[in-house]
RNA sequence: GUGGGUAUAGCUCAGAUGGUUAGAGCGCCAGAUUGUGGCUCUGGAGGCCGUGGGUUCAAGUCCCACUAUCCACCCCA
Protein backbone atom coordinates (compact mmCIF):
# COMPACT_ATOMS: atom_id res chain seq x y z
CA UNK A 1 0.00 0.00 0.00
CA UNK A 2 1.57 3.24 -0.90
CA UNK A 3 1.02 5.80 1.40
CA UNK A 4 2.55 8.45 -0.16
CA UNK A 5 -0.44 9.87 -2.07
CA UNK A 6 -0.13 13.24 -2.20
CA UNK A 7 -3.48 15.49 -1.51
CA UNK A 8 -4.43 16.66 -4.72
CA UNK A 9 -5.03 20.64 -3.53
CA UNK A 10 -4.02 24.49 -5.15
CA UNK A 11 -2.73 27.12 -3.64
CA UNK A 12 -5.26 29.52 -1.99
CA UNK A 13 -6.41 32.51 -4.22
CA UNK A 14 -5.78 30.30 -7.68
CA UNK A 15 -9.21 29.90 -9.31
CA UNK A 16 -9.59 26.42 -11.33
CA UNK A 17 -13.01 25.64 -13.12
CA UNK A 18 -15.13 22.77 -14.05
CA UNK A 19 -15.76 21.92 -17.47
CA UNK A 20 -19.12 23.80 -17.59
CA UNK A 21 -17.62 26.88 -16.03
CA UNK A 22 -14.17 27.01 -18.06
CA UNK A 23 -16.39 26.87 -21.43
CA UNK A 24 -18.64 29.57 -20.36
CA UNK A 25 -15.14 31.64 -18.64
CA UNK A 26 -13.60 31.32 -22.55
CA UNK A 27 -17.05 32.20 -24.37
CA UNK A 28 -16.74 35.14 -22.24
CA UNK A 29 -12.79 36.00 -22.48
CA UNK A 30 -13.57 34.95 -26.78
CA UNK A 31 -16.15 37.68 -26.32
CA UNK A 32 -13.85 40.42 -24.82
CA UNK A 33 -11.09 39.52 -27.49
CA UNK A 34 -13.60 39.93 -30.46
CA UNK A 35 -14.64 42.95 -29.54
CA UNK A 36 -10.79 44.22 -28.89
CA UNK A 37 -9.96 43.37 -32.22
CA UNK A 38 -13.11 45.26 -33.74
CA UNK A 39 -11.43 47.71 -32.35
CA UNK A 40 -8.38 47.69 -34.36
CA UNK A 41 -6.07 46.29 -31.27
CA UNK A 42 -2.88 44.29 -31.79
CA UNK A 43 -2.54 41.39 -29.48
CA UNK A 44 0.24 41.32 -27.51
CA UNK A 45 1.91 38.49 -25.17
CA UNK A 46 4.72 39.27 -22.95
CA UNK A 47 6.81 36.87 -20.82
CA UNK A 48 4.51 36.40 -17.29
CA UNK A 49 8.21 36.48 -15.63
CA UNK A 50 10.24 39.85 -15.87
CA UNK A 51 13.64 40.83 -14.51
CA UNK A 52 12.62 42.15 -10.77
CA UNK A 53 14.81 45.21 -12.12
CA UNK A 54 11.90 45.72 -14.97
CA UNK A 55 8.85 45.01 -12.81
CA UNK A 56 10.25 47.38 -9.88
CA UNK A 57 11.66 50.03 -11.67
CA UNK A 58 8.71 52.39 -10.48
CA UNK A 59 9.36 51.41 -6.73
CA UNK A 60 6.78 52.06 -3.79
CA UNK A 61 5.28 50.02 -1.13
CA UNK A 62 2.16 48.28 -2.34
CA UNK A 63 3.93 46.38 -5.54
CA UNK A 64 7.03 45.64 -3.67
CA UNK A 65 4.91 43.87 -0.95
CA UNK A 66 2.78 41.87 -2.93
CA UNK A 67 4.78 41.10 -6.02
CA UNK A 68 6.23 37.19 -5.77
CA UNK A 69 9.92 37.47 -6.53
CA UNK A 70 12.81 34.78 -6.07
CA UNK A 71 15.82 34.32 -7.86
CA UNK A 72 17.24 31.31 -10.25
CA UNK A 73 21.33 31.13 -10.38
CA UNK A 74 22.03 34.83 -10.28
CA UNK A 75 18.92 36.09 -12.12
CA UNK A 76 16.57 38.06 -10.22
CA UNK A 77 13.18 38.02 -11.39
CA UNK A 78 9.06 38.36 -10.91
CA UNK A 79 5.95 37.44 -11.73
CA UNK A 80 4.21 40.72 -13.48
CA UNK A 81 1.56 41.66 -11.23
CA UNK A 82 -0.21 44.04 -14.24
CA UNK A 83 0.02 44.19 -17.64
CA UNK A 84 0.56 48.00 -17.83
CA UNK A 85 4.18 47.64 -16.22
CA UNK A 86 5.07 44.80 -18.98
CA UNK A 87 3.32 46.94 -22.18
CA UNK A 88 6.00 50.28 -20.99
CA UNK A 89 8.60 47.81 -21.46
CA UNK A 90 7.59 46.85 -24.49
CA UNK A 91 6.79 49.86 -25.97
CA UNK A 92 9.96 51.48 -24.67
CA UNK A 93 12.23 48.69 -25.92
CA UNK A 94 10.51 48.24 -29.48
CA UNK A 95 9.94 51.53 -29.77
CA UNK A 96 11.52 52.00 -33.19
CA UNK A 97 9.43 49.39 -34.46
CA UNK A 98 6.12 49.97 -33.50
CA UNK A 99 3.84 52.46 -35.30
CA UNK A 100 2.15 55.20 -33.08
CA UNK A 101 -0.37 55.55 -31.52
CA UNK A 102 -0.27 52.10 -30.84
CA UNK A 103 -2.86 49.98 -29.90
CA UNK A 104 -2.31 46.88 -28.24
CA UNK A 105 -4.67 44.37 -26.34
CA UNK A 106 -3.50 42.34 -23.94
CA UNK A 107 -4.82 39.20 -22.13
CA UNK A 108 -3.00 37.20 -19.56
CA UNK A 109 -2.35 36.14 -15.80
CA UNK A 110 -0.94 38.10 -13.75
CA UNK A 111 0.00 37.41 -10.25
CA UNK A 112 0.04 39.48 -6.63
CA UNK A 113 0.93 37.96 -3.29
CA UNK A 114 -1.80 39.54 -1.47
CA UNK A 115 -3.56 37.49 1.76
CA UNK A 116 -6.55 35.17 0.18
CA UNK A 117 -10.14 36.96 0.29
CA UNK A 118 -13.77 36.40 -1.15
CA UNK A 119 -13.29 37.18 -4.65
CA UNK A 120 -9.64 38.13 -4.67
CA UNK A 121 -7.13 36.26 -6.25
CA UNK A 122 -3.30 35.41 -6.36
CA UNK A 123 -3.55 34.53 -9.82
CA UNK A 124 -6.19 36.08 -12.29
CA UNK A 125 -6.62 37.38 -15.77
CA UNK A 126 -6.55 41.09 -16.85
CA UNK A 127 -7.79 42.22 -20.43
CA UNK A 128 -6.01 45.19 -21.25
CA UNK A 129 -6.87 47.50 -23.94
CA UNK A 130 -4.53 50.75 -24.19
CA UNK A 131 -3.98 53.29 -26.82
CA UNK A 132 -0.34 54.62 -26.66
CA UNK A 133 0.57 57.83 -28.48
CA UNK A 134 4.29 58.96 -29.36
CA UNK A 135 4.91 62.31 -27.62
CA UNK A 136 1.27 63.34 -27.30
CA UNK A 137 -1.98 61.71 -27.73
CA UNK A 138 -5.42 63.15 -28.82
CA UNK A 139 -8.03 63.12 -26.08
CA UNK A 140 -11.04 61.71 -28.04
CA UNK A 141 -9.08 58.71 -27.70
CA UNK A 142 -10.42 58.77 -23.81
CA UNK A 143 -13.62 59.32 -25.53
CA UNK A 144 -12.78 56.18 -28.11
CA UNK A 145 -12.29 53.72 -25.09
CA UNK A 146 -15.12 54.64 -23.59
CA UNK A 147 -17.05 53.39 -26.75
CA UNK A 148 -15.04 50.04 -26.56
CA UNK A 149 -15.77 49.45 -22.86
CA UNK A 150 -19.45 49.94 -24.00
CA UNK A 151 -18.77 47.50 -26.72
CA UNK A 152 -17.52 44.98 -24.54
CA UNK A 153 -20.23 44.81 -21.82
CA UNK A 154 -22.87 45.33 -24.69
CA UNK A 155 -21.69 42.15 -26.35
CA UNK A 156 -21.26 40.42 -22.90
CA UNK A 157 -24.91 40.24 -22.89
CA UNK A 158 -24.86 43.55 -20.07
CA UNK A 159 -27.79 46.39 -20.80
CA UNK A 160 -27.81 48.03 -17.26
CA UNK A 161 -24.34 49.22 -16.50
CA UNK A 162 -22.76 52.87 -16.33
CA UNK A 163 -19.35 53.60 -17.44
CA UNK A 164 -18.52 56.20 -14.31
CA UNK A 165 -16.04 58.84 -15.79
CA UNK A 166 -13.87 61.82 -14.08
CA UNK A 167 -10.82 63.53 -14.26
CA UNK A 168 -7.83 63.93 -12.47
CA UNK A 169 -7.10 67.22 -13.29
CA UNK A 170 -10.30 68.22 -12.10
CA UNK A 171 -10.08 67.06 -9.17
CA UNK A 172 -6.44 68.35 -8.72
CA UNK A 173 -6.40 71.35 -9.73
CA UNK A 174 -9.94 72.08 -7.30
CA UNK A 175 -7.42 71.01 -4.57
CA UNK A 176 -4.60 72.50 -5.47
CA UNK A 177 -7.10 75.45 -4.72
CA UNK A 178 -7.90 74.41 -1.30
CA UNK A 179 -4.03 74.27 -1.00
CA UNK A 180 -4.42 70.39 -0.21
CA UNK A 181 -1.52 68.74 -0.78
CA UNK A 182 -1.30 64.94 -0.20
CA UNK A 183 -4.25 64.98 -2.56
CA UNK A 184 -3.29 60.91 -2.43
CA UNK A 185 -4.76 60.71 0.57
CA UNK A 186 -8.04 62.48 0.11
CA UNK A 187 -8.75 61.14 -3.41
CA UNK A 188 -8.33 57.71 -1.34
CA UNK A 189 -11.09 58.88 0.69
CA UNK A 190 -12.98 60.32 -1.93
CA UNK A 191 -12.46 56.70 -4.12
CA UNK A 192 -14.72 54.83 -1.12
CA UNK A 193 -16.63 57.45 -0.27
CA UNK A 194 -19.63 56.03 -1.41
CA UNK A 195 -18.11 52.35 -0.36
CA UNK A 196 -18.13 53.39 3.86
CA UNK A 197 -20.53 57.07 3.58
CA UNK A 198 -20.32 60.06 4.15
CA UNK A 199 -19.88 60.25 7.76
CA UNK A 200 -16.75 58.03 8.13
CA UNK A 201 -15.69 59.97 5.21
CA UNK A 202 -15.68 62.96 6.96
CA UNK A 203 -14.26 61.59 10.38
CA UNK A 204 -11.56 59.96 7.91
CA UNK A 205 -10.92 63.75 6.40
CA UNK A 206 -10.82 65.24 9.98
CA UNK A 207 -8.01 62.44 11.07
CA UNK A 208 -6.30 63.70 7.74
CA UNK A 209 -5.76 67.05 9.33
CA UNK A 210 -8.30 69.48 7.66
CA UNK A 211 -11.00 72.11 8.84
CA UNK A 212 -14.47 71.82 8.94
CA UNK A 213 -14.56 74.59 6.16
CA UNK A 214 -12.49 72.36 3.43
CA UNK A 215 -14.01 69.52 4.17
CA UNK A 216 -17.25 70.92 3.65
CA UNK A 217 -15.86 72.19 0.11
CA UNK A 218 -14.65 68.79 -0.77
CA UNK A 219 -17.82 67.54 -0.11
CA UNK A 220 -20.11 70.15 -2.01
CA UNK A 221 -17.47 69.86 -5.07
CA UNK A 222 -17.97 65.54 -5.19
CA UNK A 223 -21.74 65.84 -4.27
CA UNK A 224 -22.23 67.86 -7.56
CA UNK A 225 -25.76 66.37 -9.22
CA UNK A 226 -27.39 66.66 -12.55
CA UNK A 227 -27.25 65.68 -16.11
CA UNK A 228 -23.80 65.17 -17.87
CA UNK A 229 -24.23 69.07 -19.55
CA UNK A 230 -25.14 70.32 -15.84
CA UNK A 231 -22.30 69.26 -14.03
CA UNK A 232 -19.70 70.39 -16.35
CA UNK A 233 -21.83 73.65 -15.81
CA UNK A 234 -21.67 73.52 -12.79
CA UNK A 235 -18.18 72.82 -12.56
CA UNK A 236 -17.36 75.87 -15.02
CA UNK A 237 -19.03 78.35 -12.50
CA UNK A 238 -16.94 77.27 -9.96
CA UNK A 239 -14.85 79.49 -11.35
CA UNK A 240 -11.49 78.53 -10.23
CA UNK A 241 -8.68 79.84 -12.80
CA UNK A 242 -6.15 78.00 -11.73
CA UNK A 243 -4.51 75.91 -15.28
CA UNK A 244 -4.75 72.35 -14.03
CA UNK A 245 -8.59 72.83 -13.05
CA UNK A 246 -9.37 74.16 -16.58
CA UNK A 247 -7.14 71.61 -18.91
CA UNK A 248 -9.49 69.06 -16.26
CA UNK A 249 -12.83 70.66 -17.20
CA UNK A 250 -11.65 70.97 -21.34
CA UNK A 251 -10.61 67.38 -21.42
CA UNK A 252 -13.98 66.35 -19.30
CA UNK A 253 -15.91 67.98 -22.07
CA UNK A 254 -14.47 67.48 -25.15
CA UNK A 255 -14.60 63.49 -23.84
CA UNK A 256 -18.03 63.49 -23.32
CA UNK A 257 -18.65 65.36 -26.36
CA UNK A 258 -16.86 62.66 -28.44
CA UNK A 259 -18.57 59.77 -26.31
CA UNK A 260 -21.66 60.59 -27.58
CA UNK A 261 -20.29 60.80 -31.12
CA UNK A 262 -19.31 57.31 -30.65
CA UNK A 263 -22.99 56.47 -30.01
CA UNK A 264 -23.07 55.15 -26.68
CA UNK A 265 -26.15 55.85 -24.98
CA UNK A 266 -27.07 58.03 -22.56
CA UNK A 267 -27.98 55.94 -19.76
CA UNK A 268 -24.23 53.81 -19.76
CA UNK A 269 -22.07 56.38 -18.65
CA UNK A 270 -21.86 59.92 -16.76
CA UNK A 271 -19.21 62.23 -15.03
CA UNK A 272 -18.89 60.78 -11.28
CA UNK A 273 -16.63 63.03 -9.08
CA UNK A 274 -15.98 60.82 -6.43
CA UNK A 275 -14.49 58.51 -8.94
CA UNK A 276 -10.45 58.96 -8.02
CA UNK A 277 -8.90 55.17 -8.79
CA UNK A 278 -6.12 53.94 -6.14
CA UNK A 279 -3.51 54.31 -8.85
CA UNK A 280 -1.73 57.11 -8.64
CA UNK A 281 -0.15 57.03 -12.22
CA UNK A 282 -3.76 58.10 -13.39
CA UNK A 283 -3.36 61.79 -15.22
CA UNK A 284 -6.32 62.64 -16.54
CA UNK A 285 -9.39 60.55 -17.46
CA UNK A 286 -10.44 57.88 -15.25
CA UNK A 287 -13.33 55.32 -15.39
CA UNK A 288 -15.04 53.07 -13.69
CA UNK A 289 -17.82 50.44 -14.54
CA UNK A 290 -20.72 49.54 -12.53
CA UNK A 291 -23.39 46.92 -12.98
CA UNK A 292 -26.48 48.74 -12.02
CA UNK A 293 -28.11 45.83 -10.43
CA UNK A 294 -25.53 44.60 -8.72
CA UNK A 295 -23.54 47.63 -7.08
CA UNK A 296 -21.85 45.38 -4.71
CA UNK A 297 -19.76 43.96 -7.43
CA UNK A 298 -17.43 47.08 -7.38
CA UNK A 299 -16.15 47.90 -10.56
CA UNK A 300 -15.47 45.54 -13.49
CA UNK A 301 -14.00 47.79 -15.92
CA UNK A 302 -11.22 50.45 -14.97
CA UNK A 303 -8.38 52.76 -15.92
CA UNK A 304 -7.40 56.06 -17.71
CA UNK A 305 -5.69 58.15 -18.96
CA UNK A 306 -1.40 58.64 -17.79
CA UNK A 307 1.12 61.21 -18.92
CA UNK A 308 4.04 59.53 -19.32
CA UNK A 309 3.70 55.32 -19.53
CA UNK A 310 7.56 54.35 -19.65
CA UNK A 311 9.32 56.87 -17.92
CA UNK A 312 11.37 54.39 -16.50
CA UNK A 313 12.20 52.79 -19.53
CA UNK A 314 12.66 55.40 -21.98
CA UNK A 315 13.12 59.59 -22.09
CA UNK A 316 10.66 59.09 -24.81
CA UNK A 317 7.45 60.55 -24.01
CA UNK A 318 4.49 58.06 -24.44
CA UNK A 319 1.04 59.38 -23.14
CA UNK A 320 -1.44 56.73 -22.88
CA UNK A 321 -5.00 55.79 -22.16
CA UNK A 322 -6.96 52.47 -21.73
CA UNK A 323 -8.78 50.14 -19.34
CA UNK A 324 -8.54 46.84 -18.24
CA UNK A 325 -11.30 43.95 -17.17
CA UNK A 326 -10.38 42.17 -14.06
CA UNK A 327 -11.90 39.09 -15.76
CA UNK A 328 -11.15 36.40 -13.09
CA UNK A 329 -12.79 38.51 -10.30
CA UNK A 330 -15.80 39.48 -13.03
CA UNK A 331 -16.30 35.69 -13.45
CA UNK A 332 -16.58 34.69 -9.84
CA UNK A 333 -18.46 37.68 -8.73
CA UNK A 334 -21.02 36.96 -11.56
CA UNK A 335 -21.20 33.39 -10.39
CA UNK A 336 -22.10 34.06 -6.93
CA UNK A 337 -24.46 36.77 -8.46
CA UNK A 338 -26.11 33.73 -10.58
CA UNK A 339 -25.81 36.23 -13.38
CA UNK A 340 -23.92 33.16 -15.52
CA UNK A 341 -26.25 30.95 -17.90
CA UNK A 342 -26.99 27.75 -15.75
CA UNK A 343 -27.57 24.97 -18.57
CA UNK A 344 -24.67 25.16 -20.30
CA UNK A 345 -22.87 22.02 -21.70
CA UNK A 346 -20.10 20.15 -20.27
CA UNK A 347 -18.10 19.40 -23.12
CA UNK A 348 -18.42 21.71 -26.94
CA UNK A 349 -18.49 17.91 -28.78
CA UNK A 350 -22.14 18.15 -30.87
CA UNK A 351 -22.27 14.58 -31.78
CA UNK A 352 -20.84 11.59 -29.98
CA UNK A 353 -19.99 8.23 -32.63
CA UNK A 354 -20.89 5.51 -30.43
CA UNK A 355 -19.54 2.32 -32.21
CA UNK A 356 -21.41 -1.17 -30.74
CA UNK A 357 -18.03 -3.30 -30.82
CA UNK A 358 -14.43 -2.75 -31.96
CA UNK A 359 -15.40 -4.11 -35.37
CA UNK A 360 -16.94 -0.79 -35.79
CA UNK A 361 -14.45 1.32 -34.71
CA UNK A 362 -13.14 2.01 -38.26
CA UNK A 363 -16.62 3.23 -39.75
CA UNK A 364 -17.34 5.13 -36.88
CA UNK A 365 -13.59 7.41 -37.38
CA UNK A 366 -14.91 8.18 -40.89
CA UNK A 367 -18.02 9.13 -39.96
CA UNK A 368 -16.37 11.48 -37.37
CA UNK A 369 -13.83 12.75 -39.71
CA UNK A 370 -16.82 13.31 -42.01
CA UNK A 371 -18.83 15.26 -39.45
CA UNK A 372 -15.88 17.29 -38.51
CA UNK A 373 -15.41 18.20 -42.05
CA UNK A 374 -18.69 19.80 -41.85
CA UNK A 375 -17.61 21.79 -39.12
CA UNK A 376 -19.67 19.83 -36.52
CA UNK A 377 -17.35 18.96 -33.39
CA UNK A 378 -17.06 15.06 -33.04
CA UNK A 379 -16.07 12.54 -30.85
CA UNK A 380 -16.13 8.81 -30.58
CA UNK A 381 -16.16 6.78 -28.10
CA UNK A 382 -14.17 3.67 -27.76
CA UNK A 383 -13.80 2.08 -24.55
CA UNK A 384 -15.80 -1.33 -24.58
CA UNK A 385 -18.70 -1.52 -22.33
CA UNK A 386 -22.32 -2.22 -23.07
CA UNK A 387 -24.32 0.61 -24.76
CA UNK A 388 -26.37 2.09 -21.95
CA UNK A 389 -22.88 3.10 -20.52
CA UNK A 390 -22.15 4.57 -23.64
CA UNK A 391 -24.99 6.58 -23.53
CA UNK A 392 -24.72 7.40 -20.63
CA UNK A 393 -21.59 9.30 -21.34
CA UNK A 394 -23.10 11.75 -24.00
CA UNK A 395 -25.80 12.14 -21.30
CA UNK A 396 -23.32 13.48 -18.51
CA UNK A 397 -21.49 15.54 -20.70
CA UNK A 398 -24.62 16.52 -22.72
CA UNK A 399 -23.96 15.76 -25.73
CA UNK A 400 -26.97 16.58 -28.14
CA UNK A 401 -26.60 14.19 -30.35
CA UNK A 402 -25.60 10.52 -30.58
CA UNK A 403 -24.45 8.31 -34.21
CA UNK A 404 -24.56 4.87 -33.43
CA UNK A 405 -22.86 2.48 -35.82
CA UNK A 406 -23.74 -1.22 -35.55
CA UNK A 407 -23.08 -3.94 -38.43
CA UNK A 408 -26.49 -3.09 -40.00
CA UNK A 409 -25.57 0.86 -40.28
CA UNK A 410 -22.21 -0.13 -41.72
CA UNK A 411 -23.65 -2.66 -44.51
CA UNK A 412 -26.36 -0.11 -45.71
CA UNK A 413 -23.83 3.08 -45.36
CA UNK A 414 -25.82 4.63 -43.06
CA UNK A 415 -25.78 6.11 -39.59
CA UNK A 416 -28.52 6.11 -36.62
CA UNK A 417 -28.85 9.43 -35.17
CA UNK A 418 -30.23 9.92 -32.12
CA UNK A 419 -31.25 13.00 -30.84
CA UNK A 420 -30.36 12.83 -26.66
CA UNK A 421 -32.98 15.20 -25.82
CA UNK A 422 -36.48 13.62 -27.79
CA UNK A 423 -34.84 10.61 -28.02
CA UNK A 424 -35.89 10.17 -31.15
CA UNK A 425 -34.03 8.26 -33.61
CA UNK A 426 -33.76 7.48 -37.24
CA UNK A 427 -31.38 5.83 -39.49
CA UNK A 428 -30.11 7.99 -42.45
CA UNK A 429 -27.21 8.41 -44.94
CA UNK A 430 -24.37 10.74 -43.12
CA UNK A 431 -25.18 13.73 -45.20
CA UNK A 432 -29.09 13.73 -44.20
CA UNK A 433 -27.25 13.44 -40.55
CA UNK A 434 -25.13 16.60 -40.79
CA UNK A 435 -28.22 18.24 -42.28
CA UNK A 436 -30.22 17.37 -39.21
CA UNK A 437 -28.07 17.94 -36.79
CA UNK A 438 -27.09 21.57 -38.19
C1' G B 1 0.71 43.33 8.14
C1' U B 2 -4.05 43.60 12.05
C1' G B 3 -8.51 41.10 13.89
C1' G B 4 -12.26 37.03 13.95
C1' G B 5 -14.35 32.17 12.47
C1' U B 6 -13.92 27.10 10.81
C1' A B 7 -11.48 22.07 10.37
C1' U B 8 -16.04 14.90 10.39
C1' A B 9 -16.90 10.60 3.31
C1' G B 10 -15.22 13.17 -3.36
C1' C B 11 -18.92 17.63 -2.19
C1' U B 12 -22.58 20.11 1.42
C1' C B 13 -23.15 19.23 6.28
C1' A B 14 -25.62 16.33 11.09
C1' G B 15 -23.29 14.28 15.23
C1' A B 16 -27.31 18.67 23.05
C1' U B 17 -24.71 18.55 28.40
C1' G B 18 -17.73 13.53 26.84
C1' G B 19 -19.94 6.96 26.67
C1' U B 20 -19.73 1.11 22.81
C1' U B 21 -19.70 -0.90 15.43
C1' A B 22 -19.50 7.91 13.30
C1' G B 23 -24.53 9.37 10.08
C1' A B 24 -27.64 11.92 6.01
C1' G B 25 -28.23 14.19 1.22
C1' C B 26 -25.75 14.69 -3.31
C1' G B 27 -21.96 12.42 -6.25
C1' C B 28 -19.45 7.73 -7.61
C1' C B 29 -19.67 2.24 -8.86
C1' A B 30 -22.72 -2.19 -9.75
C1' G B 31 -27.43 -4.69 -10.75
C1' A B 32 -33.24 -4.60 -12.43
C1' U B 33 -32.31 -10.83 -19.29
C1' U B 34 -27.81 -10.16 -24.47
C1' G B 35 -28.20 -2.69 -29.86
C1' U B 36 -30.40 2.32 -26.19
C1' G B 37 -29.18 7.04 -21.76
C1' G B 38 -32.14 10.54 -18.50
C1' C B 39 -36.63 8.84 -14.23
C1' U B 40 -37.36 5.06 -10.49
C1' C B 41 -35.95 0.85 -7.32
C1' U B 42 -32.09 -2.32 -4.98
C1' G B 43 -27.17 -3.04 -3.45
C1' G B 44 -21.96 -1.38 -2.81
C1' A B 45 -17.34 1.17 -2.17
C1' G B 46 -15.57 5.26 0.44
C1' G B 47 -13.63 8.45 7.13
C1' C B 48 -6.42 7.78 11.75
C1' C B 49 -13.17 12.94 12.74
C1' G B 50 -6.60 18.57 10.01
C1' U B 51 -1.62 17.36 12.98
C1' G B 52 0.76 16.91 17.78
C1' G B 53 0.21 17.06 22.89
C1' G B 54 -2.88 17.33 27.44
C1' U B 55 -7.37 16.42 30.92
C1' U B 56 -10.32 11.76 31.79
C1' C B 57 -11.89 5.07 33.35
C1' A B 58 -13.45 7.05 28.45
C1' A B 59 -12.34 12.49 23.51
C1' G B 60 -15.18 13.58 16.88
C1' U B 61 -16.99 16.18 21.42
C1' C B 62 -13.19 19.66 26.68
C1' C B 63 -8.04 22.43 27.01
C1' C B 64 -3.23 24.04 24.62
C1' A B 65 -0.03 24.43 20.47
C1' C B 66 0.80 23.96 15.35
C1' U B 67 -0.94 23.79 10.42
C1' A B 68 -4.54 24.60 6.80
C1' U B 69 -8.59 27.26 5.20
C1' C B 70 -12.39 31.11 5.16
C1' C B 71 -14.04 36.10 6.39
C1' A B 72 -13.20 41.37 7.57
C1' C B 73 -9.60 45.62 7.62
C1' C B 74 -5.42 47.69 4.63
C1' C B 75 -4.85 47.75 -0.66
C1' C B 76 -6.60 46.37 -5.16
C1' A B 77 -8.87 43.79 -10.50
Amino acid sequence: MSKDIVKPSTLPGFMELLPKDQILFNKILDTIRKTYEEFGFIPLDTPLIEKSEVLLAKGGGETEKQIYRFTKGDTDMALRFDLTVPLARYVAQHFSDLTFPFRRYHIGKVYRGEKSQRGRFREFYQCDVDIIGNGKLSVVYDAEIVSIIYATFNNLGFKDFTIKINNRKVLNGFFASLNIENTVDVLRTIDKLEKIGEKSAISELKGLGFSEDTIGKILNFIKIQGTNQEKLQALKSLDMHTEVFQNGIDELTTVIEYINSFGVPEKNYMIDLTIARGLDYYTGTVYETFLDNYPEIGSVCSGGRYENLAEYYTTQKLPGVGVSIGLTRLFYQLKEAGLLESDTPSTLTKVLVVPMDATCNEYSIKVANTLRESGIISEVYFEEVKVGKKLNYANKLDIPYVVLIGEDEIQRQMVSLKNMKTGYQETLAIDEAIKSVK
